[in-house]
DNA sequence: CTCCGTGCAAAAAATTTGCAATAAT
DNA sequence: ATTATTGCAAATTTTTTGCACGGAG
């Protein structure tokens, strides 16, 4: 995921920095999608600026790169893309946990709407919300 | 809608006031869900505070009679929650308008998370963008 | 040398909270 | 009387912006 995506910044005269790829490489390893603040939080070291995380994250989803999610939390929360699959979320009202979905079969939805009142989708955002395994016992 | 709407406050030791039946009016003839402060802005007369308008939404979303939306635009919106049968919209990107969707079923795909994880769903928001007919064209 | 990237401070926007005056039960 | 409701001001939280400095191409 190195070559490739230095390219893309490379395509719009921008480039790979030093903040840019650790926002990368703790997207790249989380297991639910973050937001700002929490991305600063675990960086090492000297920390960059909560502005410069913005701008980033902001740039890295113009770009393709990463996707914002909004769980309805008053803030944003960012993931990466992953090639040719897109993910949902479910998120578990007692603790908080975070879960992926990879399929979603919303296809046929997509396809009954274009029929019937002309509007083309090119994306969209589901989440669910309810009570986790562990929670309900 | 009147009498069923009291009792709910009622019940919770709360009252159906002038600013709430007001807000109710408003979200009840609204074609898309609306902003705090746009539904501010559609009082006539004179204005309740800022603050008592979103204090209310919150009570009101507490009591079932409305549901927020998000649509990534950075603030919630609020619409009023139809007996036996949730909507989700459809966002143009060109020209911002927004629609409604009766239909989702996802209640193959949550039974079957179900089925898998364990994870009982009792929610879910669901939001299509695209480019409606009109600006396709 | 000219943009890009960042830190820092300030500003903006959305939402929440404390408190005192008023209204409802 | 007791509790709920509101206005007003201030505080919080999230996100954006302006500006100057340092750095990469």
């Amino acid at each position: 995921m190195l070559a490739e995506t230095k390219e893309l910044f490379k395509n719009k005269g921008k480039s790979l920095t030093g903040v840019r790829s650790v926002i990368l490489d703790i997207l790249g390893s989380a297991t639910s999608p973050l937001n700002p603040k929490q991305i600063l939080g675990m960086i090492k070291g000297k920390k960059p600026d909560l502005a410069t995380i913005y701008r980033n994250l902001s740039l890295m989803e113009s770009l393709g790169i990463i996707e914002s999610v909004d769980l309805g939390e008053g803030f944003k929360r960012y993931e990466m893309v992953l090639p040719e699959n897109h993910r949902h979320h479910i998120v578990c009202n007692k603790c908080g946990k975070i879960q992926e979905v990879e399929e979603c079969g919303l296809q046929e939805i997509e396809k009954k709407i274009f029929r019937k009142i002309g509007f083309k989708i090119e994306k969209h955002r589901l989440e669910f919300f309810g009570v986790c395994a562990l929670c309900r016992k």
